[in-house]
DNA sequence: CTGTTAGCGCTTTCAT
DNA sequence: ATGAAAGCGCTAACAG
């Protein structure tokens, strides 16, 4: 639509629209005086090179998309930004693609997102993606995908995660050293790597303490953040005997918060909390809350600088080229801090 | 790169490739039975349409822009989600774009846009844009644009915004009813109508209690959360008569909280703080914040759907079709409240 | 109802 | 160093 195109370009300066072309392009086989001619008419008039054309003609879209459960989340919020920072860097167009959790919803993206439109993928699958199959047509039009903060384990793709078992770890071990012994963990999508993961590492962590694992103790979350915090509510009022928990993702850890204040019971004397979560203000609450705190703008990045690096150099899928980085254990008054 | 074409479907069905083509657009002049041999083989192939020949021969790409300042920021990201939800229903797609706050960034961007990329762009203006020329390009291309929340005056076209002007009355207001006299006006970009038409809120609600102005309360924020902490920490202790702070974006909501908790004086006892902000936690903090919430995703899905409605209908420019929504003054804590 | 043809705007051989 | 021509995959006249 920009109303200004090759051809005319190239009529204006009585030249032909391929020499136009290899001018914009600055191809070696231009002549420096024709080179500024040219240049100085595009910028002249605001000439935009149409970017379907030359994506059909190339072959390639110069534009990744970006599949995410939910944007309202504050570790995908950050971990956009990273994204769309290298992407712009790399002169890359950025797709936002919503799953809202839903394993159907992201089944239809990939299949839309298999024809062209974008040169590679990143993703975080969504909470209740079981199966992969999705994910191997990917695969077999070499379309360069990477998996950030949660993967999918069937494929093995390139992906970025945090030490999700070890953070798993520190954090129960942190209430452990505090003094709980009747922990729950509260956790989303179980099935996922990154859940069952997280709950290794609590589970590792009460065995080298020599505790008993109960799993009544194991709490499933649902949808919406008002049925969180009933629930929690409702299971400390149930089991006076619990006086820890590990929320494994963002808006558990709130819901704990909150559910453990609709109570008689305080924080952290009584119940002591620790979550995932990237929230600024968690220092803010009164008691602050204990968090382990991913670095999600730096995963963003390395998502996209390992996807960038694959489709400057040679297009190629990616394969386990893995890369774990670290969470920050931020230990604060929920836990006696 | 979707390994099948038409051209392919149509050899291996022995038709042509317009007739295919018709087929599977679901033409009326095409025989029901061709139409199921077609549409079956294709979803056996999993054929998916090449989206840049299409866009390229139609002239439209069914993809939207969305232009803002950081997606880091609960407004933008709910703001988002309401946008990416109703382009799906559309059959859109989003290409996202960040600023960061900078002009340059906003010019680059929408000079990128006006080529055919996207058919319609939705935009919340930079703080630092003073300068709409960059726009005008955009009604020469009759692209359809709505602004949303961070509009700019200067142009007529579309705009979503909540009641600023309304809201920024009123949380003065709330601020005087109890008791304070002496109120900040904390802001950023005080060039865009939205700072002047809150701080005209603030100015007028302060002439109709009959209190002087001065100008020395009106600090406008810099760059970085810590800096505008340390601002208003200072500012707090260089002047006690200070005994409210109306902030007019989220950041500075929580850095005048920040700031306040840093000295000796306490909310909301000594000073009150009023903010707009869409943090979901605000109810959590001790004492929690009193805010103006702004309905963001609404926001988000009414600026879309505007922009749909001129995309399906006619593709004109939009002009002054504007919508002021309300936002919702939460009475917390930290008002006395 | 189906096929033939032209062409969206660009890049890229291949020729000169 | 430049031009002519083909074609990326699709849609839309225009025939029939």
């Amino acid at each position: 639509m920009s109303t200004t195109n090759l051809k005319q370009l190239a009529q204006a300066l009585d030249l032909s629209v391929s020499t136009v072309s290899r001018a914009l392009n600055d191809s070696y086989e231009i002549s420096a005086s024709t080179k500024l001619k040219v240049q100085t008419l595009a910028a002249q008039l605001g000439y935009q090179p149409n970017p379907y054309a030359s994506s059909l003609r190339r072959q390639q879209s110069k534009t990744v998309g970006v599949v995410i459960p939910e944007v309202a989340n504050n570790f995908f919020s950050l971990a956009i930004n990273g994204i769309e920072e290298v992407a712009r860097q790399n002169g890359y167009h950025v797709l936002v693609y919503l799953t809202h959790e839903e394993f159907e919803q992201e089944q239809v993206i990939i299949r839309h997102l298999a024809n062209g439109r974008v040169d590679g993928i990143l993703i975080s699958v969504s909470g209740e993606t079981r199966d992969a199959a999705h994910f191997a047509k990917l695969r077999e039009l070499k379309l360069p995908t990477v998996f950030f903060d949660r993967v999918c384990e069937q494929t093995d793709t390139a992906s970025i995660t945090t030490d999700d078992y070890d953070s798993g770890y520190r954090a129960t071990h942190h209430l452990l050293e505090r003094g709980c012994r009747r922990i729950v963990h509260f956790t989303l999508a179980q099935h996922l790597s990154i859940g069952q993961k997280r709950m290794q590492g609590y589970l590792d962590a009460l065995r080298d303490a020599d505790i008993a694992f109960d799993p009544t103790l194991l709490v499933h979350g649902g949808s919406g953040p008002d049925y969180n915090t009933a629930l929690m509510q409702q299971l400390l009022e149930q089991d006076s005997s619990i006086d820890g928990i590990f929320a494994a993702v963002e808006s558990l850890a709130i819901a704990s918060y909150r559910g453990c204040r609709a109570t008689v019971r305080r924080i952290p004397d009584d119940v002591k909390i620790i979550g995932f979560s990237n929230l600024e203000m968690a220092d803010l609450l009164d008691p602050s809350l204990t968090t382990i705190r991913q670095p999600a703008y730096a995963i963003g990045r390395e998502a996209a600088t390992i996807l960038f690096q694959a489709l400057i150099r040679n297009r190629s899928i990616l394969t386990s080229q893995s890369q774990e980085l670290k969470s920050e254990l931020v230990v604060r008054a929920s836990t006696g801090g």
